[in-house]
DNA sequence: ATGTTAATGTGTCAAATGACACAGCTTTTT
DNA sequence: AAAAAGCTGTGTCATTTGACACATTAACAT
C-alpha cells in the first residue's frame, strides 16, 4: 500500500487519520497474465490502482479492428469512467498484459470517503481536478503531437512500456499500423 | 442566464436558493468577433460558458502549424485546465469566431461557492466528475473513430457549427487537412 | 467603393501509409 | 517434446495523404 500511500501524497496535504481512512477502503489485488478484468456488458464499479504489471485497456471500432485505448502502468489510477460514473455496462475491455498487482477501491467505498468528513472530500475533489485536468493536457497533446513524436514521448516517459508491451498494441495507443512503427523504429535505430 | 441554469440543472437537483448563489457569482458578457480572449503567457482564471457564438480554442505544434484543439459552442462549459488549476500561464489561444456571449466564474468564486455549504459543494462535486466521465468518452470516442467518421459525426451532431466554422479549422480539429477534407465532402456530396 | 486579406475549390505530384504476404522467433498449450 | 498461437521483421504495391500552386469568391478595413 506504499506505493498507493505516495500516489495520494501527491494530490496534497492530508491528515494521517485520514489518509488511513482512506487506504483501509481499498484493497490490494493479484491478477494473473491474460486475465480479463473486464469485458463488454460488465458494469464497473471500481476504481483501480496498478502497483505492478501492465493492463490493455481496448476496444474495436466499426471496421472490427482492434484498437488501444490506454495502456495502464504502474502508479497508475485507471477506471472505465462511463460504466463507473453513470453506473452503465462497459462496452470495452481490460486485460492484464503480465501479472498484475493492483488496488481495488469499490463505488460505495469512494462514496463513503467523500462524505466521512470535510477534509476528505475537500480531497476527494481535489484530485479529480487535477485527473481532469491531467486529461484534457494528455489529449491536447496528443492532438499536436506526430505519430514519431507520441512514439519518441513512449520511449522517453515511459520506457519499461515500451519494452514489454507488444509493439502492436503500442501502434494502436498512437494510432498507427504496426508496420508504420516498425517503420519509425528503423529509422530511429538507423540515426 | 436561463441556459446556464438549465445546463446546471441537466447535473442534477439542486435547491433554487443554492441555484441563486451559484448564478449569482457568473457574470455575463459580450466579445466581439475576432477578439482575442485568451493568450500565450496569460494566466486563465475564469471558467467560461458559451451562450452564443463560437470560440476557437487552438495552439502551435513542433512544425509551426496551428493545432486546433477545441471549437467551444453554445451550452459548453470551457476553460484552458491547466492554466485555471495549477495556477500556471497559458501556452494555448483563445479566440471569438463570431460575436460571442459567454457567462464567466472567476476562480475565487468557485472556490467560495465549493466551500459555501455541504450542498453545493457536493454539487460541484459532481459536475466535475461528471465532465471528466464526458472528457474519457470523448478521447476513446475520436481515437476509434476514422477521419471521416469524425466529419459525419460533426454534420450530425454539431450541424451550426459545421456551418460557421472555417472549414480549415474543422480539418484541423478532427485531424487532417484542409485538402483532405475537402475530398471527404467532395465524396460525400456526390453520393 | 475599392484594395486587401482570408477562405475555398481544385489539380498535380511526391511521400507516407495501410494492406498483404510470408519467414523467423518466442511463448504458451497440450 | 511437439504443436499451436502469437509477435516481429521485412518487402511489395495500391491507396491515401499532404504540400504546393493558383484561380475564385467572400469578408473586412480604410
Amino acid at each position: 500500500m506504499q506505493m498507493l500511500r505516495d500516489y495520494f501524497k501527491g494530490f496534497g496535504d492530508i491528515s494521517s487519520e485520514n489518509m488511513d481512512y482512506l487506504l483501509s477502503h481499498c484493497k490490494s489485488r493479484e491478477v494473473p497474465k491474460g486475465t480479463e478484468l473486464i469485458k463488454p456488458k460488465q458494469e464497473v464499479d471500481s476504481i483501480y490502482f496498478l502497483e505492478v504489471g501492465f493492463l490493455h485497456y481496448y476496444t474495436y471500432n466499426d471496421f472490427g479492428e482492434r484498437v488501444t485505448l490506454k495502456v495502464v502502468e504502474p502508479n497508475y489510477c485507471w477506471t472505465i469512467m462511463d460504466s463507473f460514473v453513470n453506473e452503465v455496462p462497459s462496452s470495452e475491455y481490460c486485460v492484464a498484459l503480465s501479472p498484475v498487482r493492483l488496488c481495488e477501491l469499490k463505488r460505495e467505498k469512494y462514496q463513503a470517503i467523500k462524505y466521512k468528513n470535510q477534509e476528505l472530500g475537500n480531497f476527494i475533489q481535489s484530485i479529480v481536478e487535477q485527473i481532469l485536468s491531467a486529461k484534457v493536457i494528455e489529449a491536447n497533446k496528443k492532438s499536436k503531437m506526430s505519430i514519431e513524436q507520441r512514439y519518441l514521448d513512449l520511449v522517453e516517459n515511459h520506457t519499461k512500456m515500451v519494452q514489454e508491451v507488444p509493439v502492436q498494441i503500442l501502434a494502436s495507443l498512437i494510432g498507427t499500423s504496426r508496420e508504420t512503427l516498425h517503420r519509425i523504429r528503423r529509422k530511429l535505430a538507423a540515426a
